[in-house]
DNA sequence: ACCATATTGTATACGGTGTATACATGAGTA
DNA sequence: TACTCATGTATACACCGTATACAATATGGT
């Protein structure tokens, strides 16, 4: 295992563990074994550092994606979809708020990279979407916005869960978010 | 004006402009004019002094929360609501990053505190909410969460915007807010 | 007016941060 | 063998929040 690779593992420990800001140069290079300048041989700086892990635990993410079961109805599988957000805001919290809140450079931009397949996940609820359409049991609308009125729902409430703005344990959040899709699904309107 | 007043205008334009990461103790003091020290005879540390700041700031904004017309039917009212709210996180968006993902502690919480008016901005909908659902313009739900829904889908596309992620100009992305509105007023189900 | 006290300031220092710069060491190759 | 390059170290600089000790100033009671 090279030394890139091992500054890599301990930085992504402390990051998704205790957060950005706990990652220090001086405390990653402590535990690898080198000078905290040694890094500096193998990423430019801290923020590159922190980006290179979040961006290759992101991928490694997106090859489990939708690891929940595909079976059921339609409503079943976009439910679906929304835990396995889930799975990972709350799962891993720190470095969600990394990646949503922190690195603000070379994000993916809506609408056109996310046409582009820039977000493999985004990607699956607009397909969901699109066969939601086709099959008659949404009504036809743009299918970027109309996922993005369901994925953007969620990281709202995410972002109030992760705030410490909601009182629920994780079980009831869970169940609040599903009532906030059905919500969205079904309009609040008579 | 007394020095305590002093230090927390200076405090405010550094994080209104700058983001709370731009405050440091030894700036603001040698803005002032007065030794980094001098400040902790004010407030007990930098996180106190921000929390200060930005309360008194969010204070002033709840006051004049509502300026635009409470006239026109029932959802341009509601419409109104939100953009008044962009009005704040679009205008202030560096305050609004602090308050929203920053302070973690003492945080307004859902749904407890929301219900005894602890968020008169959230009470606002709430009450057109309630106004809603009793003028027969919205099916009987959840006011709390039915509310949850309007103002959380509007703060999870905020985040995204403000992360750089959507590549709208200001007026389009208000327009894409205003959708997102009536989509979910409207449901995406046919 | 005087003095005790509380308030508000300063000076210095400690331990922390990211990282620029200069130098050392070792492996691979001409 | 000698040169080069990758990889490490050592030191230093400029910043940060803030603990501690001391000085100055303002205030209130006698």
């Amino acid at each position: 295992m090279s030394t890139t690779e091992k500054i890599a593992e301990v930085a992504r420990d402390i990051l998704i563990h205790e957060g950005a800001e706990a990652v220090s140069m001086r405390r990653v290079a402590g535990i690898v074994g080198i000078t905290p300048m040694a890094i500096y041989r193998h990423y430019p700086n801290r923020q590159a550092l922190l980006q290179a892990v979040a961006d290759a635990t992101l991928r490694e993410l997106a090859e489990n994606w939708g690891a929940r079961a595909e079976a059921g109805d339609w409503q079943a599988r976009l439910i679906g979809l929304m835990h396995d957000f889930l799975d990972f805001a709350l799962g891993s919290p720190h470095l969600y708020r990394f990646v949503m809140t922190d690195q603000h450079e070379q994000a993916r931009h809506f609408p056109d990279d996310f046409k582009s397949g820039g977000s493999p996940a985004f990607e699956r609820i607009v397909s969901i979407i699109e066969d939601g359409m086709a099959a008659g049991i949404l009504r036809t609308d743009v299918p970027l916005e109309a996922a993005l009125a369901l994925t953007s729902a969620t990281q709202g409430l995410v972002q109030l869960y992760l705030g410490g703005r909601i009182g629920l344990d994780e079980i009831a959040f869970r169940e609040l978010c599903e009532r906030n899709v059905r919500r969205i699904l079904n309009g609040l309107s008579v």
